[in-house]
RNA sequence: GCCACCGUAGCUCAGCCGGUGGAGCGCCACCUUGGUAAGGUGGAGGUCGCGGGUUCGAUUCCCGCCGGUGGCUCCA
């Protein structure tokens, strides 16, 4: 007996009496006899499925079933027809269950697209011409319409910016980041968080695997398509989490709270969550089975106050879309929700369409299959027009009943309230996805590409003309890097035009050429990347990058200063 | 997971029909001390993804595996 072999019985005994009939067999020994295997069943199971088969196998044979547990030890003696020593190895075959949520997406539902001023078009008719990218969204959507071959331009610039990398060590969809991949993660993860943490979140640390036996997890982990990691701590079964839901539901399961300190937030940046997606889906930083997803959860008293965090986390996601460089028409809204809620919610819903002020791809299911009545996403479609989704919220109207989570109301009663799933930015690597591939489509455009300043990896260089020049860089340097700025100097024996082209390629936004010129007039001559190049005071250029990183967070740069000290970490 | 293509130096790639491998960039050394997108010369560097098979002989042909990419399917 292995894993997945429960209600086998019949199966087997149709084999065994098949069989038997061949041989004129009259009498049938059932031995229990643990052979070697990675996957034994638990041995209730075993027994079980032993005792069924004496039972049908009782109605036409005379069966002798041998005491399970007994250490194993029988001489057999065959004579006559080979069939009389035979080896067979019966499997159920339908291990490979569809899940619910895979059920449920086959079921039946309706695409529209709703207009700013609240009126559902039929998909097939509305007029895209001004929504290129909402096309290629709805036709990757629904019919799943695919581009030329290419390798996404991402991946590409992911390793030529030294940002990350596959790692062949590991399995498919867990990358390398190297430093200055890092450091951008680093800081979208600081940023994400200071978000929440004014939106009034309390931040969390939950373990990254769970029992497959736990009876809260066991139901939720059949609500979803994707497959898990599993590990083995001895004997025992774990999966790794694809998502902070397990540890958050569980812990706030625990906790005592009352209608009074509602709506609650708790945050946690989920790194990694893991899903075991399907290889062929596996593509650079847009689709991985090791991901970092800020997962913040909100308990919500009841509809309206669910509805009225929904908006503000929908508000929410825009403005932190927007400080990683991606603005309203970079990305397309998709907002799904059951028929009920809708007609229920008809001014709720045109309202947050009245907010991007653009037509959104609508989704409508008659019932509720899944375990949300609303939900949104953002997704960015890139230049192989494919879509994938960044942030997202949801009203979850399930899970507090699963987990068991209540509150206490006016009365001193227990009630279910409603939770909202919310990632603000969506996973984290797949933020730098979206802003590699809009850099690269604003390159064909003859748009420099860039990131933001707050997230350039360095944002000043200095290139000394000569190494008689290295001293006053230092002295730049430093002056620059004590505002709080990633500053850097290229003392490579190079000419300052090669310079200043490797410093173009890694696409920093100010670099700065360092000569008797400027050691004569105190003044630095700057090059402003894809703005020419402009003479101002060490303090002008310290009061722009202020002024360009206003209210994002700060990260030292993680590497040597001199470029010469820097290894390369590919090509 | 299925189908297709690809896998040669750290990187990007060339190598016709089987006869023990090349370029550019990078790296190292030397020369050059430069003014806004590549200064010059020389050198080191390869079990041709891994494992089998065919052959006197395989980077080259065949099979399997691993990895990458594209398509299908799918996405909390």
């Amino acid at each position: 007996m292995e894993e997945g072999d429960e209600g086998i019985e019949k199966k087997a005994a149709g084999e065994i009496e098949e069989v038997a009939k061949k041989l004129n067999a009259e009498r049938i020994v059932l031995y229990p006899y643990a052979h070697l295997s990675p996957k034994l069943a638990p041995p209730d199971v075993a027994v079980n499925v032993l005792k069924n088969l004496e039972t049908v196998l009782n109605e036409n044979y005379e069966v002798c079933r041998a005491p399970f547990g007994w250490y194993k030890s029988f001489v057999i003696s065959c004579k006559g027809h080979p069939l009389s020593e035979l080896s067979k190895e019966i499997r159920n075959e339908n291990d490979k269950e569809e899940s619910e949520a895979l059920k449920a997406e086959k079921k039946t539902t309706y695409w529209y697209i709703m207009t700013p001023d609240g009126t559902l078009h039929a998909v097939d008719e509305f007029d895209y011409r001004n929504y290129p990218n909402l096309k290629k969204f709805v036709d990757y959507e629904i019919s799943g319409t695919r581009a030329v071959k290419q390798i996404p331009p991402h991946v590409e610039l992911m390793q030529k910016l030294e940002l990350a990398d596959y790692e062949p060590g590991s399995d498919s969809g867990n990358m390398r980041y190297y430093p200055k991949g890092k450091l951008i993660k680093a800081l979208i993860e600081d940023f994400v968080e200071q978000k929440v943490l004014d939106f009034g979140a309390m931040e969390v640390e939950t373990p990254i695997m769970y029992d497959f036996n736990h009876p809260s997890l066991k139901s939720y982990l059949n609500r979803f398509p994707a497959r898990q990691y599993q590990v083995l701590s001895g004997k025992d079964k774990y999966f790794l989490r694809f998502a902070a839901c397990f540890g958050q539901f569980l812990m706030m399961h625990d906790a005592t709270f009352s209608y009074k300190q509602l709506p609650i937030h708790i945050y946690e940046l989920a790194k990694y969550a893991f899903r075991r997606e399907q290889k062929g889906e596996l593509v650079g930083l847009r689709r991985l089975r090791a991901f970092t997803m800020p997962d913040m959860h909100t308990l919500a008293m009841d509809m309206e106050q669910a509805k009225s965090d929904f908006k503000k986390q929908y508000e929410m996601a825009i403005e932190v879309l927007k400080s990683f460089g991606l603005e309203l028409g970079d990305y397309e809204v998709a907002i799904r929700f059951t028929r009920e809620f809708y007609n229920e919610n008809k001014e709720f819903i045109k309202s947050l369409v009245e907010l991007v002020k653009r037509p959104v791809l609508i989704q409508m299911w008659d019932e509720r299959f899944f375990y949300f009545v609303l939900k949104f996403e953002f997704n960015f479609v890139d230049n192989m027009d494919k879509a994938a989704a960044l942030s997202t919220v949801q009203i979850d109207v399930e899970n507090a009943r699963r987990y068991e989570i209540t509150y206490y109301d006016e009365k001193g009663d227990k009630k279910y309230p409603y939770i909202l799933h919310c990632s603000p930015s969506g996973a984290v690597e797949r933020v730098i996805y979206s802003m590699l591939e809009k850099a690269y489509r604003d390159s064909t455009k003859g748009i420099k590409p860039s990131f933001p300043v707050w997230l350039s990896p360095v944002q000043v260089r200095i290139i000394p003309v000569k190494d008689d020049f290295t001293g006053c860089a230092i002295q730049e340097m430093d002056a620059i890097k004590n505002s709080g700025f990633r500053v850097d100097i290229d003392d490579r024996d190079l000419s300052v035009s090669r310079k200043i082209r490797d410093a173009e390629k890694e696409w920093i936004p100010y670099i700065v050429v360092l000569g008797e010129k400027e050691k004569e007039s105190g003044k630095l001559t700057v090059r402003i990347r894809g703005n020419g190049v402009k003479e101002m005071s060490r303090e002008e250029l310290i009061n722009l990058l202020h002024r360009e990183t206003a209210g994002f967070p700060k990260r030292k740069l993680p590497l040597p200063t001199m470029l010469s000290m820097r290894p390369k970490f590919r090509g």
